[in-house]
RNA sequence: GCUGCUAUGGCUCAGUUGGUAGAGCACGUCCUUGGUAAGGACGAGGUCACGCGUUCGAAUCGCGUUAGCAGCUCCA
């Protein structure tokens, strides 16, 4: 029997061999669809540990792990270990393959533009990219140039070769490469060897691990060009960012180009567009989406939806609080000294008695609320929800469709608790927001980040290391109760406290914010916010802002992505439509809308003169879930002739079984 | 804000080296009363995003503005 990925006869070797030891022989335990293990002489290479397992393993391979560990194929084998050899199928070895190919850009670009300065050049999610720095940015035809010399540099099947060298060796080799120089003076600054692979007349500062030879990578495309800072400050200079994606065969490269083309075609901003969810105006601006009415429908739908549950399920009253406010209330905020640059700000502070700013936000409002009144320890928690309408003055190259725009709303919710309630009103945010995205359907594609201050820029922060510290503290300690996956990200923190927020994807791969849940121990104290508690003293509560579906735009964007525009049938805006065949059944037809309409379903009837197929083709492109076909066959039976967009052509049946039928869908609310 | 690309009827796109605009779909009128993804005829519709320049002449070349796309940076 042979190996299903060696090709090979298995064969395993006894422990009790372990005594020829002196041999220099050490027991590797190779690690694929099956262990085997094998002996080696010390020092053998990974490379040539794969060669033995087989020609085709040792093209394939990309990287190793050694004991778990991501190493180079170069690697020798010191000690008895556990090797695992990692192809372009491991996402280890992906890096190397797309690593290695961002090398061979460069050496392309360094033999075509020998003036080229040269940055980084890391593997990425779906290829690779590499930052020059160039007099000016490389045109298309460049580009083009510039892939012909990769194939080039392919075809020449140049070996990688792994370089050490001590920091002024180091130093010595890339002295006409500044932004090398800054890098290898950073590691000197550890104390460490410094690495190069050397690839013909090429040498690159690096860490690896990476292919054995150029050779390896058949189908590589340049994807894009662009502009980047270095080292991501755009204080720093602006660098020439090429984009590439390379694989081992050309026909996956193919079947990656045509999967991003597919991609494209679920994109919110053209489907969003084209099936007539929202527009935008030259003339109103930019980042100002215009809800139309299929658009305008979805919102309401969702909307209607959050603040049934929030005020039903979840305990919430709502408040309407203004969209604007004076500059004052931004000043007690922290908003006027941490996000003025944000805001949309009326007037001009050095001539005007009084400036307004329409709101970022909606805390401050909801604190007047609060205190409006006294508040008993009995009181709380009290939770505040409110649809809110938001301004955020967004630098001009932000915007994305519906994904990131300059005004738009949210479920916007503020919790006032003692701080012995908060990890119960916590989970019970977390809960809320599970809820609706399964409900809606976008559950499987959220991850979760727990979202820390950077203690490094205290400018951008208010409050003290302890408090942060802190509120840090308690929103990990709950979500490790609750044993939810997270990651965290230093950084990314609210300028008042942490925030767990629910990350998603889009079509492109680019992740944004889609709920958010956030302890804030701070603005209670800005705002003076306190309640008596049971000893009679005045005390601060804790306070929880969060969204619930998060921003209705937004969150609209990605539902399209989801369904392609096929929302599930409760969501729909126009969930049936009746087609009657001729003139001779419109009345029954509006008969039948009627019916429907009285179940609190969403009905149009097409009564336009057209042909059966024209008036189906429409409604099957405009992703209508259900089409029901009135001729004269189905008034004399008294039913309608179901089509669903999914199935196609259901046949006839009584019009109040299909109204339990679609009404049972939308309350299932069946993805 | 930065780098690069783009802007032609409602939509998707042609428009060759500068010589005052084309198609399909959609829209309107008429004919067709049609059975599960496009019936036919005719018609209307464009200051080629906007402004300034170069030129005898600009959709086409240059500069600026606005808006869209990808990336960077930012995102309470």
């Amino acid at each position: 029997m042979l190996h299903p990925v060696l090709g090979v006869k298995p064969f395993f070797i006894p422990i009790a061999m372990r005594t020829e030891k002196e041999r220099k022989i050490v027991m590797v335990k190779i690690c694929l669809k099956g262990d085997v293990v094998k002996e080696f002489e010390q020092g053998t290479t990974v490379a040539q540990i794969a060669a033995a397992l087989g020609a085709g393993l040792a093209k394939a391979a990309c990287a190793a792990k050694i004991d778990g560990k991501v190493c180079d194929l170069r690697t020798p084998v010191l000690a008895d270990c556990s090797v695992e050899i990692l192809t372009f199928e491991d996402t280890d070895g992906k890096k190397a393959f797309w690593h290695t190919a961002s090398h061979i850009l460069a050496q392309a670009v360094q033999r075509l533009f020998p003036e080229a300065k040269f940055a980084i050049g890391p593997a990425v999610d779906n290829g690779f990219y590499y930052d020059f720095d160039v007099p000016t940015s490389f045109t298309t035809d460049q580009l083009s140039t510039i892939e012909a010399e990769i194939a080039k540099i392919v075809k020449e099947d140049i070996p990688l070769e792994k370089l050490e060298l001590d920091a002024p060796d180091a130093l010595e080799k890339m002295k006409d490469q500044p932004y090398k120089v800054e890098l290898i003076n950073e590691h000197a600054g550890k104390g460490e060897k410094i690495s190069f692979y050397v690839q013909g007349d090429f040498v690159d500062l690096c860490a690896g691990p990476h292919l054995m030879s150029t050779g390896s990578i058949k189908a590589v495309k340049l994807t894009a060009c662009t502009g980047a800072y270095w080292r991501g400050s755009e204080k720093n200079k602006m660098l020439c960012r090429v984009y590439g994606t390379a694989f081992p065969k050309k026909s996956e490269l193919e079947a990656y180009l045509a999967a991003v083309e597919e991609a494209k075609k679920r994109d919110h901003n053209i489907i969003g567009r084209q099936l007539k969810y929202f527009c935008t105006s030259d003339y109103v601006g930019q980042g100002l989406p215009h809800l139309m009415p299929k658009g305008a429908k979805l919102f309401q739908i969702l909307n209607r939806y959050v603040q049934d549950k929030e005020e039903y399920e979840y305990g919430y009253v709502m408040t309407r609080t203004p969209l604007m406010a004076k500059s004052d209330l931004y000043k007690v905020s922290g908003h006027w000294d941490h996000y003025k640059d944000g805001m949309f700000v009326l007037g001009d502070e050095e001539k005007d008695k009084e400036v307004f700013a329409l709101r970022p936000m909606t805390c401050p409002f909801q604190y007047q609320v609060y205190l409006n009144d006294m508040h008993s320890y009995r009181d709380l928690p009290i939770r505040y929800g409110e649809t809110s309408t938001l301004f955020r003055n967004e630098a001009s190259g932000e915007m994305h469709g519906l994904i990131r725009v300059r005004q738009f709303t949210i479920s916007e919710g503020h919790l006032v608790l003692r701080p012995e309630q908060l990890e119960e009103e916590f989970r019970s945010c977390v809960r809320l927001i599970q809820e609706i995205m399964t409900d809606i359907g976008l559950i499987g594609d959220l991850t979760y980040r727990l979202s820390k201050w950077d203690p490094n820029d205290t400018e951008k922060y208010i409050g003290t290391p302890e408090m942060w510290n802190e509120s840090e503290g308690l929103m990990r300690g709950i979500l490790d109760h609750m044993g939810m996956k997270y990651t965290e990200a230093v950084g990314e923190a609210a300028f008042y406290g942490p925030k767990l927020d629910v990350q998603i994807k889009n079509v492109h791969g680019k992740e944004d914010t889609l709920c958010t849940v956030q302890i804030d121990l701070m603005l209670a104290r800005q705002f003076n916010m306190t309640y008596i508690d049971a000893d009679g003293e005045k005390k601060y509560p804790y306070i929880i802002h969060r969204t619930s579906l998060g921003c209705y735009e937004r969150t609209i964007a990605l539902l399209l992505e989801k369904y392609a525009g096929a929302l599930p049938m409760w969501l729909s805006p126009e969930q049936v439509r009746v087609l009657p065949i001729g003139d001779n059944q419109s009345a029954y037809a509006n008969d039948v809308a009627k019916k429907l309409r009285a179940k609190g379903l969403r009905v149009t009837v097409d009564e336009r003169r057209e042909k059966i197929g024209y008036k189906i083709r429409e409604a099957q492109l405009e992703k209508i879930p259900y089409m029901l076909v009135i001729g004269e066959k189905e008034i004399e039976a008294g039913g309608v002739a179901v089509r669903s967009r999914k199935e196609g052509d259901k046949g006839t049946m009584p019009v109040e079984d299909f109204i339990s039928a679609a009404v049972a869908e939308v309350e299932s609310k069946a993805k």
